[in-house]
DNA sequence: TTAAAGGTACTAACCGGTCAGTTAGTCAGA
DNA sequence: TCTGACTAACTGACCGGTTAGTACCTTTAA
């Protein structure tokens, strides 16, 4: 007979406390209402992490290491132009945060929750955000000189606005339960494609 | 000799607590937060309040009250074509912002602070954005009328998307102080105008 | 003309409850 | 017998909200 083979606690409470901190935030949650989803004592939560600030960097870690790393590093090794690139870094990402829709909308969530508080953890998210800048201004810069992008717009700026579109279409999709997030994501990229690319370019 | 005309406390705790929110969120500042900074003891806050939630309440009002109606007013009062409301509407929203920073961003992270709670503040702010969504689907459907916009583009999704580039923009321009945010602005006006945009219109 | 009455805008001190984190102890398997 | 993975029970700090009382101004009525 088959042993069912339950996951690890801590990747349990990982799991559990990201869906919670979506719900009630991250100060919204106590641990005593993360220890309760998973059937667990408080006190072996502290035996997994050192404190609440803890579990939070274990989340921004995840978030890089299932998402962003891989993202920037399939994007990175694939071959073609600018909007080959763009097409397929937009593809993956959409399809990831389609699958993991919770941690996506979380750490969104988490970088508005935290942005301004001047805390460790908030560093931390922004060192994530600018690592993605960093690609996409790499990305905008293929762009220009292949000749198919605008000119016009700065390198850095697009990279802002490419990151602040995507954030602002994860939010509204959970926002917005009701709306086809694969239909919206259609769109926002065919919008930030032609918004970005020379009147010409296909 | 001129009396100096102070704000009445209850305004001045609407201020302070708009620029304690967006710091350190809603569930992470205290009343105590609140009257500290603007130096009334807590009982004073209750006697203006009858909750924290009812201070939570006022803010979004505020937010609908001084930003969201002025704005559908004067953008639907304003003769001209699509292109040109569109321009009118986000000039009037980013000179806004730029000069109410702290409670348009602050409106968003509450957005992303209580989107999932289930509350009633919740059902507030999606009210809000409703109306804004309402709004941009009319300018959406007139764009297609004259001629110059996408027809392969939902009008609800276009108000959507529109709406989450805003929010997307204002979070980015927050937890990135140092860009510059006429800059992102003015490019970010441009490149959602031109991607919803016909290819061959102006 | 004046004094009582009432409302406005507060303060200091307090209350019950919740929170992050701790302590001391348990127990199965190596 | 040792250790990894826990549990029950607890602690001190903090939080939202309340209570009782005060200073000051305006209205009302003798």
């Amino acid at each position: 007979m088959q042993k069912t083979v339950e996951a690890p606690m801590k990747e349990k409470i990982v799991q559990a406390s990201i869906k919670l901190f979506l719900r009630k935030s991250f100060k919204g949650t106590s641990v005593e209402d993360i220890t309760k989803g998973v059937k667990v004592s408080k006190a072996a939560f502290y035996w997994h992490f050192k404190s609440k600030a803890e579990l939070l960097d274990t989340i921004v870690e995840e978030y890089e290491r299932i998402f962003v790393d891989p993202l920037l590093r399939d994007v990175g090794e694939s071959q073609g132009d600018f909007t080959k690139k763009y097409k397929y870094f937009h593809k993956w990402a959409t399809e990831f945060a389609a699958q993991n829709r919770d941690l996506c909308v979380g750490f969104v969530t988490l970088a508005a929750e935290f942005s301004g508080s001047g805390t460790a953890v908030e560093r931390k998210i922004k060192a994530v955000y600018a690592k993605l800048r960093g690609f996409l201004r790499g990305l905008s810069e293929q762009g220009k000189r292949e000749g198919v992008m605008r000119k016009d717009l700065d390198d850095d700026i697009v990279a802002h606005a490419l990151n602040a579109i995507n954030n602002g279409m994860l939010l509204e999709w959970y926002m917005n339960s009701k709306i086809d997030g694969g239909l919206l994501a259609k769109s926002y990229r065919e919008i930030t494609l032609r918004g970005i690319l020379n009147k010409g370019s296909k």
